[in-house]
DNA sequence: TTGACTTGGTTCGTTATACGTACTTATGAT
DNA sequence: ATCATAAGTACGTATAACGAACCAAGTCAA
């Protein structure tokens, strides 16, 4: 016939099925069996079974007729910090420079074109707290960090990506054409660092540098602070400290390969 | 034939893909694809073709023969944690007690009978850290933790899962017989909190208290500190801290439900 | 060197199994 | 009541997962 040549190497129930614990993200966190076939474009007894099959496996757990996400997804995540020393040699490093700057200071990567964050310093000094977690999916196009990621790629692939991005509007400051966000990306590719101004948050200053050298798949660090009188002042510092952030962490080879 | 009677309502190359990716844990964080067969009791075959689905989705990477954890598993993770506010409510309920008492908080609960780190607070002055993160899996008999999780199921159940844990000697002091361990958590049921001493680190200290409400999923709070000289004093003082950080995640109602 | 062993990859016939249609039974809102 | 949506059940069919058998390449010991 003429059928697309079917891998016999891949399990195509197996991959609908990781589809449907996929579907379980921050914006829909617990769902009945038809929305889940209804967002995983899966037959309503294809996307049951699955369902059942991660119900049983404990991943999912079903109450009445919503269903939600066991903290057994966890130790996946789990085996992947521990296998990286995330514990012992990132998040230290984090902390102590979020200490440092006094501010929240993340390290994130591109997952599918968006931004997954990493790991967090978890301080409580930071005057500003979003709530995000390691694993949460970030703004690609308004934050820093997402940009800096961007300029971390090739220019034409960062191109296409924003292009594939669709852009909400976060706040009125929120750039919306593409045109005039691609330069902001080639400006911070060349600069070494990437710098947003209340494009996500009113008054929020971003802040972003490199992790990964070039090449490899992109890190970075980022952190972010209210916009004050001294600004000009601060954001000289808060860069300084994010490089040698970053320098820190390029020196433990946690980051060489992700 | 003689055949289990297959439920038709579970997809068992799911199930069997599942396992592949369930087998790399902080132990084993990169492994070739035989040794995943042998793992997962799988087929070579079989085993082969969850593997590279796993890669195909993103979940796994291959480098030469090995086969190792992808970010993207952080993602699973973090619906789990959006969903639950673990960012915005219950972290900073752990840093803030972590920084009056001066110690690592930690949230754990039980998950297929062994102890799964849930949340820690990352407060940079603790004199003690293992480097564990969010999703680990810690020692059961031998932590405060996973005494006071036991505790919390009823006395049955507890010894049924004491009966089957493997009972490993992490230090000199570590009790070795389950007769010796169960009225320890026994004690711990009809107190409310526990404690252990060296049995996992020689001269820590170990505390922890319950979390759940009796019948709920088990969910404790601990802490460990090393034996000092006012360690008496020190006790009555971390314990209520501790009971104080119980009440503050109980009152948030996130681990309601787990 | 040889030989025994492990690993990764491929092929292929068989059969188990996942699929999806169709139908029935809840649930809930208007 | 009706209409709409969700969940559960059943089953015939097509297919896709299985595992045995195979080859090739590497590893180690004798």
């Amino acid at each position: 016939m003429t059928k697309p040549e079917q891998d016999r190497n891949i399990s195509s129930s197996f991959a609908k099925g990781l589809a449907v614990l996929a579907v379980f993200d921050a914006a829909t966190p617990s769902m009945t069996l038809a929305e889940i076939a209804r967002r995983t474009r899966q037959d309503r007894a294809t996307a049951r079974r699955g369902a059942l099959t991660l119900v049983q496996a404990g991943y999912l757990r079903q109450q009445g007729r919503m269903l939600s996400l066991t903290p057994r997804v966890l130790a996946l995540a789990g085996g992947f910090l521990q296998a990286n020393q995330f514990g012992r040699r990132v998040q230290p490093i984090l902390n102590q420079h979020a200490r440092k700057i006094d501010a929240e200071v993340s390290l994130a990567t591109l997952d599918q074109g968006r931004v997954l964050l990493l790991a967090q310093s978890t301080t409580e000094h930071g005057p500003i707290t979003y709530g995000f977690t390691a694993g949460a999916h970030i703004p690609l196009v308004h934050t820093s960090l997402g940009r800096m990621l961007m300029a971390c790629l090739a220019q034409e692939e960062a191109a296409a990506l924003l292009e594939s991005a669709d852009i909400p509007q976060h706040t009125e400051q929120s750039r919306r054409d593409a045109a005039e966000i691609l330069p902001q990306i080639t400006k911070a590719r060349s600069q070494g660092y990437c710098l947003t101004d209340s494009e996500f948050e009113p008054g929020i200053i971003g802040y972003a540098v490199p992790v990964s050298r070039p090449g490899q798949t992109p890190v970075v660090v980022g952190s972010s602070a209210p916009r004050g009188s001294d600004t000009g002042k601060n954001t000289e510092a808060l860069l300084q400290a994010l490089q040698i952030c970053a320098a820190d962490l390029r020196q433990t080879n946690v980051v060489e390969d992700l």
